[in-house]
Formats: C-alpha cells, sequence, structure tokens
DNA sequence: GCGTGTGAAAATCTTCACAGCG
DNA sequence: CGCTGTGAAGATTTTCACACGC
C-alpha cells in the first residue's frame, strides 16, 4: 500500500491527530544518529502505547521489520509523505493586534514547510505597519495571494468580533484550511477545515481536573 | 442531582472538552438579555449538535425545562459550577522568551478567575527584568507562591530543552495542572494534569487535510 | 404541543493478545 | 527469538428516536 493510497482511505482523526508527535520524536532520534527503534521505545517517546503507535503506523502501510523495529529515517519520512509535508504549506496571518505580532514573531512557524508568506490587518491604521520585518497588507490582497503565492492556511488572530469577518474573506479567496485562535465558533462550507486554539478552554479544562481532584480527596482521603 | 455529586461521578473527558463552549455561548446569550435558550440553539452557537448538547448538560443534572428549554443565567452558573469556576485560579507563567511575553501580556488569563499572579524564569540573566509590568522572578520562588497564594495552574512557555525541568519544578513545589507550550512530552506523576497546546501540530493535522483534499479531488473530481 | 432527558443503537477509538515473519 | 502487524474484544463517544413532563 502505498502511502498516496493510504491518505486516500481512511486515516481515523485520532490517529492523524498523534502522527505529528511521532515525527517529533522520530526526528529527534534521527538528530541523535539513532538509526532504529521499537515501537515500544518510539511510544515511550512520543506518550502513547505501543499497540496505539503500531495500530496508528499500520494505517499508513507496513514499514516496520518484524523482530527488529522502524528504521527512523524511512518512517519519519513516510509519516511527512502521508501527512502532506512533502510540499510547502503558505500561511497568512491575519489579525495584527498582540497575538498576532507574538505568532508573526515566533520561529516555529518556519520548520516543515510552514511559511508565513503574509501579515494582514482589516483595520486600514495597521496596514502599512512593520511587523517582524513584514509590512502589513489590506485583507484585499488575499486573493492575489492565493493565486500568485498558492497561500494554502489562514491563521486567524483577531478579536472574537472579527473573527468570522476574517474566515469569510479567506475562505472567499480560496483558503481551505483555517487555524482559528479566536475564541468563537466559525461557520465555513464544508470543504474547509478549521482547527481551533484557545487558552482559555484549556484553562477550564484543567480548572476541573484540579476541582474533581480535589473533591474526590475530600471524599476518599 | 448536585453539581458536587456529578462532578465527583464521571463526566466524561469529551464532554467536559465541551463545557468550555457552552459556558460561552450561554455568557454571549446573557450579554445580550437572551433569558431562555433551546438545545437547539445552543448547540448552533457552541457548534455541536443538540443530541450531544443535552447528553453532555444531562451529565451535570436536569437543569433544563421540558417544552420551554434552558434558563441562560441559571445553566451558566451550573457549567461554571461543575467546571470549578466558582474558585479562584491562580497561575504563574514560566519561561519568559517571545511566547511566555506573549502570554502575559495577553488579558485573556484575566476572565473566569484565573489570575496570573507569577512570571517566573530559570535564566538569572532575565529574572529581574519587567515584564507586563510584573517582575520576572526566579523558580525558586515557586514553593513559596503555592504555599502563600495558592498556585494552582503552571503555564510552561520554555523552549523544549527546559520544559520537563520546569515542569519538574512546578510538580515539586504541588502545582498539579499544566498547561505545556513546549513541544515535549512531558512525564509527571499520574495525579498532575499536562494539556499540551501545540501550533506545529495543529498546522501539521491542516496539512493533513489539505492534502487528502487535494488527493480526493484528483481521484474522484 | 414542544423540547428535554435518556435508553439503546451505531460509530469510533483503544487495548489485548497472538499469529506471522524476519 | 523478538517485535511488528492485526483481527477481535472492550471502552468510549456520538447519534438516534421517543417517552416524559411542563
Amino acid at each position: 500500500m502505498s502511502t498516496a493510497e493510504a491518505a486516500r482511505r481512511g486515516v481515523p482523526d485520532a490517529a492523524v491527530a498523534r502522527l505529528p508527535g511521532y515525527l517529533r520524536a522520530l526526528t529527534a532520534l534521527a538528530a541523535d544518529d539513532v538509526a532504529s527503534v521499537s515501537s515500544e521505545e518510539l511510544a515511550a517517546a512520543a506518550g502513547v502505547s505501543s499497540a496505539m503507535l503500531r495500530k496508528d503506523l499500520s494505517y499508513l502501510g507496513s514499514y516496520g521489520v518484524r523482530g527488529v523495529g522502524y528504521d527512523v529515517e524511512r518512517l519519519a519520512s513516510e509519516i511527512a509523505a502521508a501527512l502532506g509535508l512533502t510540499q510547502d504549506w503558505p500561511v497568512a496571518i491575519v489579525g495584527m493586534g498582540n497575538l498576532g505580532r507574538a505568532l508573526a514573531a515566533y520561529r516555529g512557524f518556519a520548520e516543515r514547510g510552514f511559511r508565513v508568506i503574509a501579515l494582514l490587518d482589516h483595520d486600514e491604521r495597521v496596514v502599512g505597519d512593520e511587523v517582524a520585518g513584514e509590512t502589513v497588507r489590506p485583507m484585499e490582497d488575499l486573493p492575489r495571494l492565493v493565486e500568485e503565492q498558492g497561500l494554502a492556511i489562514g491563521v486567524i488572530a483577531t478579536p472574537p468580533e472579527g473573527a468570522q469577518a476574517a474566515c469569510d474573506h479567506l475562505v472567499a479567496a480560496g483558503v481551505r484550511s483555517v487555524l482559528n485562535f479566536a475564541a468563537v465558533v466559525l461557520a465555513v462550507p464544508e470543504d474547509v477545515t478549521v482547527r481551533k486554539v484557545d487558552l482559555s478552554t484549556e484553562l477550564q479544562i484543567l480548572a476541573f481536573h484540579g476541582h474533581r481532584g480535589a473533591l474526590a480527596e475530600a471524599v476518599a482521603p
């Protein structure tokens, strides 16, 4: 089974969400010149069970050697291929407030082919500003960025009120992948994928667990 | 069934993860002076199905009225109680690099009882700096922050290399909830809850879907 | 009548455990 | 022999559909 075939079939969402973790662990191993790794070792490095790791990898194909393990380089490139990281992913950040500026300065994008090609804001008072060495552009530039530079991913870092409008602009221009940092639910056509990153939600989930732990302790100390 | 009882029993993790979304939608409705809402309406606002919303709420108790819907204020306070948001949650941010500084300046924490009470860094050249109006403290202050100020949540914004050490410091001081922005898997005792926020993982998942969409199109246009 | 609350069914995800292959 | 790959079992999550109570 080729990687392309595997990708075309259904790799379960839960498995896809773990692939970046495996890839990171493999990259770290490769940097330490480790050539081969067992499912047990790799699973430990990625923080999952070995059974789950093997099952996840089986959705991509059979890239291990029984009785031996996985070739680190080989497996890393298979996972990268499955995730679509052999191509370039031009990214635009929309919304140049506190968060947008922090993201623009963040170097984490550069890895793995995610290239920030534009910073945008709908506020004409912000357009033209210099942020992280780039000039902030108006939203009207989006269609050209998609057509001429293959813009594929939009990052929304606007205040909640402006997020849906920003998203609509991105979608209208042809962007089909959106990473949303704003605390709102975005409405999009079904061929558009949205993922949400929300600090406040994460803190509230932590609060639940902290709270629950305290309760459990009070009941059965 | 009281909220405390419900919290003590198992609310499924998947349901807990959605409660903050419901709470946000309810807060928005309350701000618009909406007094009552149906599961259909609230579900739409939170981006889930109405069946799922009702099931999730049923884990907390029966706070709706058949044939009518939910009282917005009442439901909001029940969910807040279930999440443990009636108490204060002092937060410390560890790591004053780019990301840590952005988080320190971010106002989103202030909501819902999450109060940033300290900014820390292990680098003595950074300790003493002024960030967002606060003086950066050394890691050694952690035990005192836990004892004297009830520090409950640690946010790790260090580079990957320093994340495990930062986490160990937090755990040793008695913090049992950690929000990890560093791209590593943290090892913690099992009574500590860790949640991870990772830009790079999210982008890779988006790449998978973008890639997959393109493949599907190539096969069956 | 209407919309909640909930058993039961369906779908999805995780773990188990071992056959199979190098 | 050792470790992968995988059916089958088990657990969890989501959806369905309708009884129930205001």
